[in-house]
DNA sequence: CAGTGTTCAGGAT
DNA sequence: ATCCTGAACACTG
């Protein structure tokens, strides 16, 4: 199976894909990914209809070592619910800001749901740009309340 | 080795 | 609320 790269759309930002069937080797904001689609399962999530993008693998959660090894631990948070760094660093036996460091160069947000990683008291940061994490977390928050009509607190 | 990062807690103002 | 400090540490060049 071959490479392949194309372009989609979250909101405002333009999102590209690079990938080779179901492993997604990078996912970047911009438009350098060309005209082709993205995946179909992704252009849904980006657009609140799928919560679900675990059929996806990355490389690089199955490399070895501390960064795969966060990055494992961040997709297994549900979607619509955060973590911080300090709870993720515990997790994975190292600090907060290792956490930090590994996620800046998250090959494939989205697919590792780096997003969902905030700090205590900040929302922490987002390459390009934080508003998308925000953009991001709001939409899940939106679908997850949408389709769980029995779950309201009061 | 030096520099860099999406942190955290504590303290001063 | 904002600013500063020190600690902790994997990864890159």
């Amino acid at each position: 199976m071959a490479m392949r790269e194309g372009s989609g759309r979250f909101g405002l930002w333009p999102v590209s894909v690079a990938w080779d069937g179901v492993c997604i080797h990078r996912v970047w904001f911009g438009r350098s990914g060309g005209r082709d689609p993205i995946p179909q399962e992704i252009t849904e999530f980006l657009a609140g209809r799928r919560t679900d993008l675990s059929l996806f693998s990355s490389p690089a959660e199955e490399a070895d070592g501390v960064s795969a090894r966060i990055y494992r631990i961040v997709r297994e948070i549900p979607y619509g619910e955060t973590r911080t760094y300090g709870e993720i660093g515990a997790s994975a036996g190292t600090h907060a800001r290792v956490v930090g460091g590994a996620l800046a160069r998250n090959p494939t947000p989205i697919i590792i749901p780096c997003h969902r990683v905030v700090g205590k008291r900040e929302i922490g940061g987002f390459t390009p740009d934080t508003a998308i994490k925000k953009e991001l977390l709001d939409l899940e928050a939106r679908t997850r309340r949408k389709g769980s009509l029995n779950s309201r607190k009061s």
